[in-house]
RNA sequence: GCUGGUGUGGUGGAAUGGUAUACACACAGGACUUAAAAUCCUGCGGCCUUGACUGGCCUUGUGGGUUCGAGUCCCACCACCAGCACCA
């Protein structure tokens, strides 16, 4: 018996108990039957879920059942990236442990997560931060050093010199750090990289080979990888003899390496610049105490790209010159900020007549402007810049080089270098190694010992996992491993003598690139078994488009390592991607004394409209004061938009939730929130209950559907249902769900429309259409959908269920209407036999009197007849 | 700054090169009700035309182009969003 009113509490909670008792998403390893591997990416355990959490577990648990209901054998996973920085903030704010912080957080969201219903198989749930986990970390990172593809160089870091610690860029704000406030600089410090650039080749060239990929996210990563052809090319100097030395001796010589793109343009070059960190930039500062303050300058601020691009471009003359490789000329050596030490050789040869920013350079300094291209803008370079300066064109000013093309120029001048060793033909990359030393606390510990006589000691496998203390509380002043001796203090492996232990930890993508692989055996007593060969790739990975490059490049490298050192049998680890929008919602504030913003959570406000629906005024609810409205942005604790899914959950249940998240926008675009929205999604779910029981004797009874017989009113309904099925099918098949929400939305209004009475033959319609509508909605609101499923006596399980079929004699008709267009301008319908001839419908077109009336008697050029749908006079 | 994306009614969005605005939300009017809520019904891009039926013109950020036909493909521009290597 169906209940009168619909009661998701109830139905819910009945659903998730049966599915628990039945084991119903327990996934097993079935060789010889077709898999599926449904992955969305896992959580950090912030404390809460919030939304875009609910998005992205919605659409993966909906292609999931969708395909569970095509026959596949369906893993889909949970678990917990559990490693990173919050965790250190919550303890430096409440003295709470990182650890006792993040497993209170897992139990609670774990709670949310079962609450909203999702098919995950639960035995399988890893955390990064379990030492079972992250000692495959550890026991990788050997085998990688091992094969020279860990290694240890300097790199650059935010410093805090207040705290004596370092910042991640997040902590760097306006140039300062965020607790001190202090000027951040940057410093050089050791750490150890993975050698992502080995794989940089196969990176780019496996792009090719992935069709499931979303365009822009692969285009992303070709970018990101950056592979260009160019020529490294050699300045040499002579750096005058030092103040110290006897006079007359010569100084030091050698050669300034370069890397271009454009090596037709170096005939142009008329100075060179390097990075202030560049060896020649320190040497010449030693006897030049301006040059010496203008580096030290450069030390100040962040270290992100965005920050270096789009800071102010200065320089200074070193007042070293270089010779020009072909010319002999000297060219003065600069240092300017632009140029980055850790891209190419730290230095750039410059040609301010065909590149923006050294024209810029060129313009603010005083420095020579030559044009040695003809360019489509002219032979000059006067001011202000146009970017066609930068085209290719043939070669002027260029000596023996003039009038060759950018090839033909590459190439003479190439030779010409090698000639006298001074340059050759290279391939670069953009991408650059990566580096994970993290100087933290909360992450996975570098299995690193240090002994004054052996140096750096791998710690042997037997004495894996090192085990990151789990009580200790960071204070914000570098990092607590420091201070804890029972960590700190070890044995040698090699010669058994006190040693240091590495306090280092690492950087958290390193956890993230290889959790999918675990899932396919979390219990294995290895880092991967044979498991992993049955369940993967990934069939279909979700997630934030904000992960694009970072993330899934690292889990490609990983798998790759893997691969290479035996672990697994795949290339790449994720078939096919979907990158999900986020979930956006308007802010509201209100400005304080002081000028800065105070934010307000769109849940306290009341929001007043004009009679369009347009919002004009928002209140307080608590005062009833006005409140600004503010732009339309991502649900942030930062702009305290965000609305707490929880609340949703518990008001209109986890159906409501999961239908509005689908209906809204389809899965890759930004999704607004909405109140009413949510409640057009309730009110829908319960429209559906009603009809289903108010009409569940007749469905309960009724037999199946005779074509032949039915009334031409009934014979719509149906018509307009297996059109929505068939249409529903093809969104499920490219994931756009909103569509398909609007399909069952189609369905219950035409099934709605069937007149009320006992008719066998209407009760038939009903029956067939429901446990269509029910079909296809149960991927999207599974609970609802399996108490209906059950009740109406369709079966056990709708989760189990095939898809349904659209019946194509349901979809025929003896008539079809036709547009008419005349010179594409839509100017009638005709009605015509669905077997009409090209010369009938033809005929039926010319016959329209609105047509007749825009043909004017002029000669008709052509008639474009498209089959079913239009015909276009061309006259 | 560089890289990638997005732009359609009052709002979210639909349209597989072929009727732009499906399906919803909001709003307005009506039914039911003592009343409210809930529910149900009707209307709903703009301008013009007609007594009405009808018909016309315009409209998918802006300006061009390709095509019998463009929201969709191409070029340029504008606005907004995301990523930029230590947030995850």
């Amino acid at each position: 018996m169906i209940a009168e009113s619909y009661n998701p509490q109830v139905i819910e909670a009945e659903a998730q108990r049966h599915w628990d008792e039945q084991r119903a998403f327990a996934a097993r390893e079935e060789p010889g039957r077709e898999k599926y591997y449904c992955l969305s990416m896992f959580p950090y355990p912030s404390g809460r879920l919030h939304m875009g959490h609910v998005r992205n577990y919605t659409i993966g648990d909906v292609i999931a059942r969708y395909q569970r209901m095509l026959g596949k054998n369906v893993l889909q996973p949970m678990g917990w990236d559990a490693f990173g920085l919050p965790a250190e903030n919550a303890a430096m704010a409440s003295g709470v442990a990182p650890a006792q912080w993040t497993f209170d957080n897992i139990a609670y969201m774990k709670r949310q997560l079962k609450s909203l219903g999702f098919a995950v198989d639960w035995a399988r749930e890893v955390a990064t931060c379990a030492p079972e986990y992250y000692r495959w970390n550890q026991w990788l990172f050997l085998r990688m050093l091992e094969q020279g593809v860990v290694y240890l160089k300097t790199g650059v870091v935010n410093w805090d010199p207040v705290d004596q610690t370092v910042l991640a860029n997040e902590q760097v704000i306006d140039g300062r750090g965020w607790r001190t406030g202090a000027l951040v600089e940057k410093r050089e410090i050791p750490m150890y990289y993975m050698a992502i650039t080995r794989y940089a080749e196969e990176l780019l060239a496996e792009l090719d080979h992935l069709p499931g990929w979303p365009e822009q996210v692969k285009l992303m990563q070709k970018n990101w990888i950056g592979k260009s052809h160019g020529v490294r090319i050699g300045f040499p100097y002579r750096l005058p003899s030092s103040a110290g030395s006897g006079a007359g001796s010569a100084g030091e010589s050698g050669i300034l390496w370069v890397f271009t793109t454009r090596a037709d343009t170096l005939l142009g070059a008329t100075y060179v610049a390097v990075a202030a960190e560049h060896p020649l930039a320190l040497h010449a500062a030693k006897n030049n105490p301006a040059l010496a303050i203008f580096i030290d300058e450069c030390r100040h601020g962040g270290v992100t790209e965005a920050e270096l691009a789009t800071q102010e471009k200065k320089g200074m003359p070193t007042g070293l010159t270089v010779t020009h490789p072909l010319t002999n000329e000297p060219l003065p050596l600069w240092v300017a900020n632009y140029v980055l030490m850790g891209y190419g050789e730290g230095a750039v040869m410059a040609v301010p007549a065909h590149d923006e920013r050294d024209f810029a350079f060129a313009h603010k300094y005083n420095l020579p402007i030559k044009p040695v291209i003809r360019t489509s803008a002219g032979d000059e370079t006067p001011a202000p810049w146009r970017d066609a300066y930068a085209d290719y064109g043939a070669c002027i000013n260029s000596g023996p080089y003039d009038g060759l093309n950018f090839e033909q120029a590459v190439d003479a001048i190439a030779a010409d270098l090698s000639d006298k060793a001074l340059g050759e033909k290279k391939v670069t990359w953009r991408l650059r190694d990566w580096g994970i030393s993290r100087q933290r606390y909360w992450g996975t510990p570098i299995p690193i010992i240090h002994c004054a006589d052996c140096g750096a000691v791998p710690v042997p496998d037997a004495q894996l996992p090192v085990v990151l203390p789990p009580h200790l509380v960071p204070d914000g002043s570098g990092n607590p491993l420091n201070k804890h001796p029972e960590f700190l203090h070890c044995a040698c492996p090699q010669c058994g003598k006190p040693a240091r232990r590495e306090t280092d930890t690492m950087d958290t993508f390193v956890d993230s690139s290889w959790y999918f692989f675990r899932y396919c055996a979390p219990d294995a007593d290895m880092m991967v078994d044979g498991r992993a060969n049955y369940w993967m790739p990934v069939d279909q990975y979700v997630g934030g488009i904000e992960h694009a490059i970072l993330h899934l490049l690292y889990s490609r490298f990983w798998t790759k390592v893997m691969r290479d050192l035996g672990l697994t049998t795949v290339k790449e680890p994720f078939a096919n991607l979907l990158t999900q929008g986020m979930v956006v919602a308007p802010t509201f504030y209100r400005e304080g004394v002081d000028g800065r913003k105070q934010w307000i959570n769109p849940a306290d406000v009341a929001v007043q409209t004009d009679d369009k629906g347009r919002p004009v005024a928002a209140t307080l609810r608590g005062d009833n004061q006005p409140v600004t409205i503010g732009a339309i942005e991502k649900m942030a604790k930062s702009k305290n938009n965000g609305v707490d899914p929880q609340t949703l959950i518990e008001q209109y249940g986890a159906d409501t939730a999961r239908l509005f998240m689908m209906f809204a926008a389809p899965p890759d675009q930004a999704l607004e929130w909405s109140d009413s929205g949510v409640a057009g999604a309730y009110r829908f779910l319960r429209r559906l209950w009603a009809y289903a029981a108010e009409h569940q004797d007749a469905i309960r009874a009724a037999g199946e559907v005779n074509a032949a017989i039915l009334s031409e009113p009934l014979r719509a309904a149906r018509r307009e249902v297996h059109e929505a099925l068939r249409q529903a099918l093809f969104d499920f098949s490219r994931h756009q769900f909103n569509t398909v929400v609007s399909g069952g939305m189609k369905i219950l209004n035409a099934l709605s429309r069937i007149e009320a009475d006992v008719d066998a033959h209407a009760a038939a319609a009903r029956r067939e259409g429901l446990g269509i509508l029910l079909r296809l909605l149960s991927p999207i609101a599974p609970h609802i959908t399996h108490a209906l499923w059950r009740e109406l006596g369709y079966g056990e399980d709708v989760l189990n269920a095939a898809w349904p079929e659209p019946d194509t004699a349901a979809l025929t008709r003896s008539l079809v209407t036709l547009v008419v267009q005349v010179n594409g301008k839509l100017r009638g319908q005709i009605e015509v036999p669905v077997d009409a001839d090209r010369v009938a419908i033809e005929r039926a077109a010319q016959a329209e009197p609105n047509v007749q009336r825009f043909v004017e008697g002029r000669p008709i050029r052509k008639i474009v007849v498209v089959p079913g749908k239009l015909v276009n006079v061309v006259c």
